[in-house]
DNA sequence: ACTATATATTCGGATCGGTGTATATACTTT
DNA sequence: AAAGTATATACACCGATCCGAATATATAGT
């Protein structure tokens, strides 16, 4: 179960931080995306968002080779507030915008096939 | 500045979770009624508070000889809403709660006189 | 089966943060 | 000024954590 304490040692690395502030803004990603958003090489994104899935805080998905995290469907409320919370505070931080625009401006992304795999969300 | 980082990093130490939780519910407390109500040692205590003085999460205000602890008056309100996310995610804590039980069930607490020095509230 | 791409894990080393003990400082009382 | 109480700091040590680099696993396409 998640706790105060294990969301915030989930939180307190900058790496941590950063992915789960992009999916306050996306709901979901896949790892190539965080990499390329934080400019961060594969196997420290993959370790921490690893930790992240274990302490709770995310929870994966494999779509083919895609492997895909989202904020844990099951996060308690408190959670919740306490993520607003901390977006709430970093409004003006430049390294969180800028992750958000890199990744917004990231080419080939991944498209999103969920559930039923109808729909494809590729960009244009 | 405060930021949601450094606010994280205070409150990842359990030592100073349980202080500051404490705070919430008793507004001031002196160092030796925090290390009573932890069961610390005094060098610990005041070790750990003063990082969360230094990083501006609380305020000390010499009296006398005792040293008062408080949440920080300037603490934004993104912080203040952090902390009490914090608390609903503690409720049911046992160590928390205990903590709380310690501290009211303390002897010979120093009375706390503020401003004008009027009031002593020295118990009996 | 072989290659390519995406992700995960392992390992050794470096760093950071917490701890205990001893000691220093500040204030009060006599 | 000397002694007592409250608080702060210094130092050496230890364990947790993060990192880079290499390697392992998983899936897709041919």
């Amino acid at each position: 179960m998640l706790t105060p304490e294990i969301l915030m040692q989930s939180l307190v690395d900058e790496t941590r931080l950063r992915c789960v502030m992009l999916l306050l803004a996306e709901t979901e990603l896949c790892v190539c995306e965080f990499g390329y958003a934080l400019g961060e090489v594969q196997p420290k994104i993959s370790r921490h968002l690893g930790k992240l899935r274990e302490n709770k805080v995310m929870q994966d998905r494999r779509a083919g080779q895609w492997v895909h995290y989202r904020l844990h469907p099951d996060l308690p409320p408190w959670a919740g507030t306490m993520l607003q919370a901390i977006a709430q505070g970093l409004e003006g931080s430049e390294i969180h915008r800028s992750d958000l625009e890199r990744l917004r401006a990231m080419p080939d992304r991944p498209g999103r096939c969920f559930g039923t795999g109808a729909g494809d969300a590729a960009p244009d």
